[in-house]
DNA sequence: GCGCGTTTTTGCGCTATCGCAAACTGCCTG
DNA sequence: CAGGCAGTTTGCGATAGCGCAAAAACGCGC
C-alpha cells in the first residue's frame, strides 16, 4: 500500500500532540481508498468496521428514518473524521455516508482503535474535543429549528457551509462541491420547494447566483443580516 | 465535609470498570452539595468552573437565545453526570442548570479533570460513551423536528420523560418530577399553547391526567401509537 | 379561609409553510 | 444533435400551528 505521507495530516485536530514518530506508527495502522461521487461509504445501521478521515473531497452524512424520509446530520469537509462510531460506543453506524464529490479518505479499523487510544491519549483527547464540539452543534442546531423561521435557517446553513467550503471568487463565495434544494432542505427541516422559493427571492435581489448543485453567495454580509434579524424586523 | 458512601455510586455508568480504592480517590475529590427546587446551579457563558454528578432531585438544561426565548437541551436523572463542558474543551458553560426539584449533587473542580483521566483511563471512556450517546440522542431529536408534527414529538418527549424518571402507579406512569407546558413545548420546539391543547386533548381521551405541572401517563401505549403514527393515518 | 400569582385552558384569526401538480431548464448520454 | 432525465421553479390551495387575549383553575402564603 502507497504510504501517506505525514506531513499532510499531521496539522489536523485529530493528532494534535501527537509526536511525529507517533503518528508515522498510526498512520501505519490506516489504508487509503478512493470513493467516486455518488457512491456511499458507508451504510445507516451497518457493522461499525471502520473509522475514516476525510483528505479530499466531500461527504455527506445522512440519517434515514424508518418512512424513508432523510435529513443531512453534516458535511464532512477534509480534515475530519466521520464514521466515529465505535468512539462511542456504537456497534453499527448510526448514518450514511455518501460521497458527493470523488473523495479519498483514510481508513482504520474499528479493532485497531482500543490499542490507538491506549498508546497515545491524545488521540482520545482530541476525539472527546471533536465529539463534544459536535455535540455542541446539534445543540446549535437544535435551538435554532426552535426559534427561527425556515429562511434564517437556511441563511444560516449556507453560511455555515461558506465558512467550512467556501471557495473565494471575485464576485462572491463559492460552495466547493455539488449541493441541491433538497440537501439544503435537509439540513434545515423544511422541503426542497420552500428553499428553492426562498433562493430565487434571493437571486432576485443579488445576494446569491445558483445554478443546478450550485450555489455562490454574492453578498454573504447580507445574508449574515438575514439570518440574525429578529422574527419581525424589516421586510422587503 | 461528609464521606460520600462508596456503594451508592460504584454502580453508575461514569465508574464503570473503575476499582473501589480508585473510586474512593475519585470521590476524595469531590464535594457535594444541595439546590433546593428551582435554584440555579450554573449559568450559561459562566466560567466552567466544576463538573457535577448528580445523586437525588432533577436538573433541566437549557440553552437561551440572544432573545431571550429558552430550549430544554435535557432533563438531568439521578446517576448523570452534567456540565461536563471542559471535557469536551469549552471554557465555558453552553447552558444554564436548574434545580427542579431538591437536589443533590457531587461536584469536582474541572481543575482535577485531566487529573483523574490520566489516573483513571476508564473515566475518559466511559466520559466518551456518555457525550456520544448525548450526541446521538440530539440527532434524533433533529430528525424528530423536522420529519414528525408536534403531537408526536410531544408524545416521544413524554415518552421519553416517563422512561426516564417515570414513577409508577396502579393507574398509570407519573413524570417524577414538576414539569410546566412551556417545559414541554420548549423540549419539542413548539408553544406552551399547543402542548396544552395537545394535552387537553389526550386527556378527554384518558390517555393522560395532568395538572399543575404534573403529568401521568395513563395508557402509554396508546401514546406510543400516537408517536409513531405516520403523517397521515388515522383520525379521530 | 381568602386573596394572589402562576399556570393552564380556550377562542379566534392569521400566516408561514407545506403539498401537489405542472411546466421549465440545463446537462449528459447515445 | 436529439432525447431524456434529474434538478429546479412556480402557481395554487390547504392547514398546522402560532400569537394574542381573556378567562378559568389551582395551589400557596398570610
Amino acid at each position: 500500500m502507497a504510504k501517506v505521507d505525514t506531513s499532510l495530516v499531521a496539522h489536523l485536530p485529530m493528532f494534535a500532540g501527537v509526536k511525529p514518530d507517533d503518528l508515522d506508527e498510526i498512520l501505519r495502522e490506516a489504508r487509503s481508498a478512493r470513493y467516486p461521487r455518488n457512491t456511499a461509504i458507508f451504510e445507516q445501521g451497518a457493522d461499525a468496521q471502520s473509522f475514516f478521515l476525510l483528505l479530499h473531497g466531500h461527504v455527506r452524512a445522512a440519517k434515514t428514518t424508518p418512512t424513508g424520509e432523510q435529513i443531512v446530520v453534516r458535511y464532512v469537509a477534509p480534515g475530519e473524521t466521520f464514521g466515529l462510531a465505535m468512539a462511542i460506543g456504537a456497534a453499527h453506524y448510526p448514518a450514511t455516508a455518501l460521497a458527493v464529490d470523488d473523495s479519498v479518505v483514510l481508513i482504520w479499523p474499528t479493532s485497531a482503535w482500543p490499542r490507538l487510544v491506549e498508546r497515545f491519549p491524545a488521540l482520545a483527547a482530541n476525539t472527546m474535543q471533536t465529539v463534544g464540539k459536535r455535540l455542541q452543534e446539534s445543540h446549535t442546531r437544535i435551538l435554532e429549528m426552535s426559534t427561527q423561521q425556515v429562511e434564517q435557517r437556511v441563511a444560516h446553513a449556507l453560511l455555515r457551509l461558506a465558512n467550512q467550503s467556501g471557495k473565494k471568487l471575485d464576485h462572491g463565495i463559492e460552495i466547493d462541491f455539488p449541493i441541491s434544494r433538497q440537501d439544503i432542505a435537509q439540513m434545515t427541516g423544511t422541503t426542497l420547494h420552500t428553499v428553492s422559493r426562498i433562493l430565487s427571492g434571493w437571486e432576485s435581489q443579488g445576494l446569491v447566483e445558483s445554478g443546478r448543485q450550485r450555489i455562490i453567495l454574492r453578498e454573504p454580509h447580507k445574508i449574515v443580516v438575514l439570518a440574525e434579524r429578529s422574527p419581525d424586523s424589516g421586510a422587503a
